[in-house]
DNA sequence: AGTGAATGAATGAACGCTCACTCAGTCGAG
DNA sequence: CTCGACTGAGTGAGCGTTCATTCATTCACT
């Protein structure tokens, strides 16, 4: 590995020269961080946050231990810039898809649930950092749940209540409940899905969990 | 919080003494192990499991550190402990409890939900450690979902086809998916009562959880 | 164009600390 | 005295982090 890098290195030194003077600026500084990044949303994700080596990360992401620490400040920033990246990137895929402007309750919380599944059925790796690593201490879900996760946790919440407001759903319900309940069921699809050695599409699910929500299982 | 429990312990050893006397089995084999998971669970809760010392969990629990291991082969058997002891009991109370025995799936679904929810309700550290600390590694989750975790999803599944088959729930749904939304909805409830500042009971939740389980969320 | 000084990204060996676990010894009961 | 539960200082491996060093590249100045 030491000397695989080193071997990648020795490549695109040897055999890029030309390269070199059409891209100047050869090795854009995001990219690093970027192959850090996703080297250690593998690492993490196949050997835990706690059980993986900072020299893991480096291995995998073909650079020395050292650089590591010219990116990031410590392992746990890692960690934290994993998950402030998710969560800046889907916050903007869900701007793109203009979820946010749908007119009907029902279906704007099916997008965020399809989104939600979506995300994480894209990458296996990354959606075990998020519902295995990322719980693995009370210190990160407080921070954790203080940032995005409860935002997230409010949309769900407030487009439940402009349903309320519509007369689309159920008046006599908490919405702070629900919103939890909803989350809930799509946390455990993502959770299990990843447990599960069946390899089955995840955002699929998403569908089936708001039927029983909207409809409940009742057969009367 | 260190100088907490050293407080404590000094207190316990400064005027207990006669105390020893008095009980001549004054520790008898059981006990010791108790204390230690006990404190463990203590420790783990507050601190994390990785984060948490042999040492602390020794000094919490009154005992020394090469005592721990009279009873435990490793830290991590502690974690395993923990969890087994408290399947064990949850078990043996639904057993207690009759719940098997119930004539309506929904109502049997609804006396499992409760159960689950005041189980962790009654002991914030232990729901602590269940929601948060045995989540933090694929390894934790793969191993706990084969033992009592599948089995307790396989309960909720079971009621609800023999709901099914009795016409009270929709035949329509796949009993697989509806007992992980039911699941992962009380545990969303847990997990948030145990992040949140707020105190309020958390028995209760599985009443709501319930009522959006059954009849669903739509006005109509 | 050619030079070499300055830059700073990258390196990886080494450091220093933490902590799970051990074991030689103490203590008290029978 | 014996036995075994218990002790806690000690140990050594592991690992996050540092930093002296390397070297490709840039640039000021001829």
């Amino acid at each position: 590995m030491s000397v695989h890098s080193f071997t990648e290195r020795g490549l695109i030194e040897k055999n890029l020269p030309t390269a070199r003077s059409i891209n100047p600026a050869r090795l854009p500084p995001g990219d690093k961080r970027e192959a850090i990044l996703r080297a250690a949303t593998t690492v993490f994700a196949h050997n835990g946050y706690f059980n993986s080596k900072v020299a893991d990360i480096a291995r995998e992401a073909g650079v020395a231990d050292g650089t590591v620490y010219l990116y990031f400040k410590s392992k746990e920033e890692i960690l934290h810039s994993i998950f402030d990246r998710s969560v800046e990137d889907a916050i903007a895929e869900a701007r793109k898809k203009k979820i946010e402007s749908l007119s009907d309750p029902r279906e704007k919380l099916r997008q965020i649930a399809h989104l939600h599944l979506e995300r994480l059925g894209a990458d296996r790796d990354l959606a075990v950092v998020f519902q295995v690593e990322l719980r693995g201490s009370t210190k990160f879900m407080e921070e954790f749940s203080a940032a995005g996760f409860a935002e997230y946790l409010m949309l769900i919440r407030t487009t439940f209540e402009e349903g309320q407001q519509a007369g689309v759903f159920r008046s006599d319900l908490n919405a702070k409940v629900v919103s939890k309940i909803l989350f809930g069921a799509l946390d455990e699809m993502a959770t299990n899905w990843i447990l599960s050695k069946r390899r089955y599409k995840l955002p699929p699910m998403a569908d089936q969990v708001l039927d029983i929500f909207l409809n409940g299982v009742n057969a009367s």
